[in-house]
Parts: structure tokens; C-alpha cells; sequence
DNA sequence: GATGATTATGTGGCCAGCCACCTAATGCAT
DNA sequence: ATGCATTAGGTGGCTGGCCACATAATCATC
């Protein structure tokens, strides 16, 4: 059932992978917020508590670099937890350009719900893998990702 | 170099799977992302003028089913490319309800960029990857939309 | 120690994407 | 035909994410 792509384009046939990755990502972002919006966060969100799970009192900057995102989305990602009563955020000592983000008692409590989220998407996810299938695509995906991330640009076409 | 996953949150292994996808998507849609605003595109947009290329005159409903995201989104991709020129809305004239969507010449003189964006992307991600890998890797990615696809939703916890 | 990088964050603006709500038109049923 | 459900689209509101620009603090260098 669910019939799932309904119809490729043509074109797309040029970049099968790059088309595959579009649709596993759309259905698996889609899902994840889907489990995310009943416990109150937000995507992405997760990634955010979980690093601070792992070490807490972090700087927004050390979170940047762990979460590779802009640090602009960062920092409004975080006001709005902070707003949310996940974490608070205050001027680190040594250096007052930094800010350090500690959780709360309700962001600690977020640990849980969390984890279980995670299971049940890796559950939802591989559910009809085999470990050997699971593992080889984690490493092709990883091995993509590198190869992605090691290339700056498409150099600018000059045009 | 490039050094990527800076540092794997240890919950996440329970989740190996998905957050390879989270971090792949993150890469894949970040270079997409780059070429596309070469073309003066926005992600998303240079799906809707696939399925337009190979079949003109749909109506945004069609559209909808085939990207497969909320009709709302695509409502209003669709009117800042016609501001952008690349499209054109006319009601139909069978059932007024109905917005035929058709290509202007700009918007067809985006068929080759979009391709050869397309097979940059493919090929930037496929770069170090064997024709068996690449196959393998889309095979079990589509089987993970499927299986994800093919449930609804992680049954609202009753809490 | 004053000046010019560099670094840490913030803000505004813009688009994708989702949900929730609303309208208009079409279909279907009684 | 009348009334209600369904369907096609639109809009507002919110977040994630990016870029570009701005500010403050720290660092480096002369």
C-alpha cells in the first residue's frame, strides 16, 4: 500500500540516488516531526537537547559545529526552547561573548520521550531491513555524505 | 578532510540508521541548495518544473500528489514562480476550482540547467561509489519510504 | 596600548514546509 | 431541488534553515 512515488519524472532518472535521497528524506523528516510535535518540540530541536544530554553547559558555538547547521537557526532555535522552558542560556564568564546553554529540569526530563522517539523511528525505518542491508546503507550513506561535505562547490559556473 | 560528524551524540546510536539519513539529507540538500540559487531557484522549485517539463498543464492538485508535500507549500511556490516568471495559473475551464499550471519559455529554458544540475548533484554524491553500491543504496532507500510511507502514524500516545 | 582581524551572537529577510482554518465550486444523496 | 460532503485552492501563523549584515568582545600585531 501507500503507493509511494507515484511518479518519478524522466529527468530524474539522470540522478536516481539524488532523487532517492529527496524522498527518503521527505518521508523520514516527515515522520520524525510527526512523533516530535507530541512531545512539544520542534525538528531538529532533538539534536539540539540530545548533544546537551551528552554535555551539558555547552556554548552555542560547540553546538553549531556538532549540529551543522547555520548559526543563525541555532541561536533562534534555542531562544525559542529557552522560551519553551528547555534550557537557559547565560554569559559564560571567561569570555562574555559566549554564551552557555544549560538545560533545565523539564529539558533533562526530555531525555526519555527522546530516546523513545529515536527507537521508534529506527524501528519505523528499518522495520523490513536486514542488519547486513541497515549496516551497508549507513555506511554508503555516510561515505556519501563525505564525499559531499569535501567539496566546497560547484565552482561557480561563470556564466 | 572536512571532517565530518564532529561528534556522534551516543543516543543516537540507537538510531544509527536515521541519523545517517538526518545528516545525509543535511549534505545533499545543502549542495542541491547551492546550485539551485545559481539558477536563481529555491529547493523544492526545480521539482515542480520536472513534473511540469514532462507533462505541462497539470493542475496543482496533480503537482501536489506528485511531490508530495502539503498543498499549501505548493501554492505558494507556485505564485512566486509565477511572480518570477517561470509559470503561469489560469483556472480551468471544465471545473473553476481548478488551476491549470503551464510553463512560460523561461520556465522551460530551465530543462537543461535543471539537468545538468541534476547530474552534478548525482555525480558529486556517486563520485566514490561503485555502480553496485549506488544500486544497492537506492533500492533499500526506497524500501525505507515504503515501509515508512506505509504507516500512518506512531499511534498519538494516549497520554 | 591603539588598531585591525577574528570570534560569538543577534537580527532581518526570505523561502520551504506543516497545520489549521476558510471559501468556492462540484458531487451526491435523499 | 435541496442540503451536505468532498475537492481545489488560498491564507495566516509558526518553525527550520540559509544568507547578509551588524555588534560586541577578544586576540594579535605593530
Amino acid at each position: 500500500m501507500a503507493g509511494p512515488a507515484p511518479h518519478i519524472p524522466t529527468m530524474a532518472s539522470e540522478g536516481q540516488l539524488s532523487y532517492a535521497v529527496f524522498q527518503l528524506a521527505r518521508a523520514h523528516r516527515g515522520y520524525a516531526a510527526a512523533m516530535l510535535r507530541e512531545m512539544d518540540l520542534h525538528p531538529g530541536q532533538e539534536l539540539l537537547l540530545m548533544h546537551l544530554l551528552e554535555r551539558d553547559g555547552q556554548s552555542q558555538s560547540e553546538l553549531v559545529e556538532s549540529v551543522r547547521v547555520d548559526h543563525s537557526t541555532v541561536s533562534k532555535a534555542l531562544r525559542r526552547m529557552q522560551d519553551a522552558g528547555l534550557v537557559i542560556r547565560e554569559p559564560a564568564e571567561h569570555d562574555r561573548r559566549v554564551l552557555v546553554v544549560r538545560l533545565t529540569d523539564k529539558g533533562r526530563s526530555m531525555r526519555e520521550p527522546i530516546s523513545a522517539m529515536w527507537q521508534a523511528l529506527e524501528e519505523a525505518s528499518t522495520r523490513n531491513l536486514s542488519a547486513q542491508q541497515a549496516k551497508s546503507f549507513v555506511r554508503t550513506a555516510y561515505a556519501i555524505v563525505d564525499t559531499i561535505d569535501s567539496r566546497p562547490l560547484p565552482q561557480a559556473e561563470s556564466k
